[in-house]
DNA sequence: ATCTAAATAAGGGTATTCCCTGATTTTTTA
DNA sequence: TAAAAAATCAGGGAATACCCTTATTTAGAT
């Protein structure tokens, strides 16, 4: 029996991941906890083989959390839980120790896969972010679903925005019109899902497009 | 009975939603959807009295899902599910005609006492993000050790920025002039020393301002 | 209590981005 | 080689950002 707890502020997300894993055959939800104190209060009498933990927290942050727990019960393993928004924790906390992290829009299957690698002592990496996060080399064969291909002329042109260009100096830069660099920035920006440079420049950097 | 349906794209919420409300007497979820495409198909067949709808989409945004749904079903209540970072979204939804809106970390109760609100034919409107937009919770920043000089406000704008929020937006975000608004972008692109906004959001990225 | 930094606000612009539409040419890929 | 993707260009207008200046009120520090 593979006994799981959860830290997560969200009722919601709590409600969900003991729902989806109702029923599965050895595994049992052991405890639930809102935040960082009730989690380092209730766990060690809980003793769960496995915590997710959400990296947002009221009270404190999960990268810290993550270390007081690794040095407090080194056999517990640790998966965070994650919006894709959080890159940069998640890397901080895969330094840290973490076993391994789960998006939010996972499904039971992803879920359960997950526990059963981190017990098996492997880290789980889910292999959409995995591509973004760690495989800073562009490997063209993954199915980018989350990693927008930009043409080269958007790369170009996208770089020259980041450099504070304008649209008319971007176009001198590269020789072309200024209404093809507006086309080219609404496509990048409607690849990355932004709704204005800012946005567009800030999701490049999170998906490391920079 | 009422009937209730979903639209989410994280099953993590829809899981967590209908294990809420079962058993609860008077209420039947009849419909969960993953996204706005989804939603339109099949919400006249389910025709649920209230909709709990997610305003972060894969497809379109909530704001013209929204719409639409209005236009077509106007009597349907809606309720905006959202992180507290949503708020612009939220007001311009309620602008659109939206019910009511629920924080993703509510509970039971709350769930549940929303639901009667607007088919009361009331607005809801959970009174601890009431208090935030009225109170300008301060973000978090204790660790504001290493960054530039920015002051409290001019995080808070920089943050808002960041969001893809307009100008106008952050002044109703943060009840200020939109002028004011406009002076700290300048006086935080100063301190910066960017050129326009997509370099301000690049060096507080760079300088983990964000 | 006084001084100072911060926050607020506005006028009056100019520059730039954003958005939609529609289109032609070039390059790549199946 | 045909089809698809990429790159090119444009008109026209709305929305938003950018810039400089000045000024009052508020809050924090000595």
């Amino acid at each position: 029996m593979i006994k799981i707890a959860i830290t997560d502020d969200h009722p919601l997300v709590l409600k969900g991941i003991t729902s989806m894993l109702e029923g599965t055959p050895n595994i049992k939800v052991v405890g639930a906890y809102e935040n960082a104190m009730q989690t380092l209060e209730k766990i060690e009498n809980d003793s769960p083989d496995i915590l997710l933990l959400d990296i947002n927290l009221p009270d404190i942050n999960g990268i810290d959390l993550s270390k007081q727990l690794l040095k407090k019960f080194p056999e517990i393993k640790l998966i965070a839980l994650t919006n894709f928004e959080d890159v940069s924790y998640v890397k901080r906390m895969l330094k840290n120790g973490v076993h391994g992290y789960l998006l939010k829009n996972t499904d039971r299957l992803e879920l359960i896969k997950a526990m059963k690698t981190v017990l098996s002592g492997e880290l789980f990496l889910p292999d959409n972010i995995h591509a973004r996060l760690l495989n800073q080399a562009p490997n063209k064969t993954a199915d980018s679903g989350l990693k927008p291909n930009l043409t080269r002329r958007e790369q170009e042109v996208l770089v020259a925005i980041s450099e504070e260009l304008t649209t008319q100096e971007i176009s001198e830069k590269l020789f072309i019109s200024p209404k093809t660099v507006e086309t080219h920035r609404m496509n990048i920006m409607s690849k990355l899902g932004a709704k204005n440079s800012v946005g567009m420049i800030k999701i490049a950097m999170e998906k490391q497009l920079l």
